[in-house]
DNA sequence: ATACTCATGTAAGCTGTTACATGATTCT
DNA sequence: AGAATCATGTAACAGCTTACATGAGTAT
């Protein structure tokens, strides 16, 4: 089968840690890899069947009263091409959007106070997608380290945000150059 | 004109600053906005159509040697879309797409060494984004001071990136239960 | 009874990338 | 003279979101 996307990747990996249906899939990814990969369900379920097609995973019905659902689980060759992506080393895909960085870059035209709002709004909305993540909360589980490493990625990264954002509303209310002493470092680091 | 996209807001961001082309355009989101939000010549050439045709950019052709070239400017409604932009409150966008932390969220079914790989190879990514903002140092100008903090941010975004897996490397060498510390504090917050 | 969650999907549309194409201009 | 950069675009496609649709099961 032609080349798998990355979220096929994240299809497969839920799958083999033990999701079985495309809505089991659909909830953990909405409290966990959401925060740095999202997928929706109109992704996920045509991305099962593809897999399916392409012979990575098999299919199963099982009973569940009137209703039949589809349980799927990792073949042979779905095993292979899991692994092989975790273990390969080709570029690993880093994308953001960040509409408040963006606001910011153009903050030149605004006044003190429109561009304190913008880092204020910028910090705000880190500060709500701490709290999603906080109420993720992974149990615990010594052979499922990771899945909590990952979310504890995410609190130290919008944590690290929402500081850098309540040091530049202090610096520019007062009016001062922000940030004096990371430029200098950074300058320093250059010419070494 | 129907709603504008945020890359549309990025092009008459651009333009009110001082960039008339759509290469121009295109060149200073290489070493500046691609950071943090990425936009590619096959975009920005539609879009300037696009907001000409809605009546926001104005078009006049200046003669450069033989060819001709297109030169934007802002026209009124062009300065208030940008300005309630920047100035309104609406939800920010921000997505993340992160491959390297995607693999480490399913690492649990490698080996140790093949986990600590794939969080050096995470470090390396940043390490390598790290570079290209340090080579695209802007001019510090008091006029155009944003354009500079932006910059720090990624200098810092990034920098704590490669923090947090080196010490995440660290751990996992040692076969150590990562961040212990962190976790005890994030659980602390919220039950406070 | 009613509302919520479980469960599975489809269709339309938007955003964005990649690859290609063209030709002028400037630099070395 | 040749290479790099300036400059402008287009076409095909990938990826993803939104909104919608349907209906069964479960909890209150």
């Amino acid at each position: 089968m032609s080349e798998l996307s990355k979220t096929a990747h994240l299809v497969l990996g839920m799958i083999r840690n033990g999701r079985r249906t495309g809505y089991d899939i659909k909830r953990l990814v909405e409290v966990s890899t959401r925060f740095f990969w999202a997928a929706s369900p109109g992704q996920i379920y045509p991305e099962l069947k593809r897999l399916e097609a392409g012979g990575l995973l098999s299919r199963s019905e099982e009973p569940h009263g009137q209703r039949v659902r589809s349980v799927y689980s990792l073949t042979d060759d779905g095993e292979r091409a899991l692994h092989e992506w975790l273990t390969g080393s080709s570029d690993l895909t880093f994308e953001l959007r960040n509409e408040g960085l963006l606001k910011l870059f153009f903050a030149d035209g605004l006044s003190a106070n429109e561009a304190i709002e913008v880092v204020r709004a910028m910090r705000a909305e880190h500060e709500a997608i701490l709290n999603g993540i906080r109420k993720a909360t992974p149990a615990y589980r010594a052979d499922r380290k990771f899945g909590y490493i990952t979310w504890l990625y995410g609190l130290g990264l919008h944590g690290w945000v929402v500081d850098w954002c309540r040091q530049l509303e202090r610096d520019l209310a007062e009016g001062r150059v922000p940030f004096e002493r990371e430029a200098r470092d950074a300058s320093a680091a250059k010419h070494r």
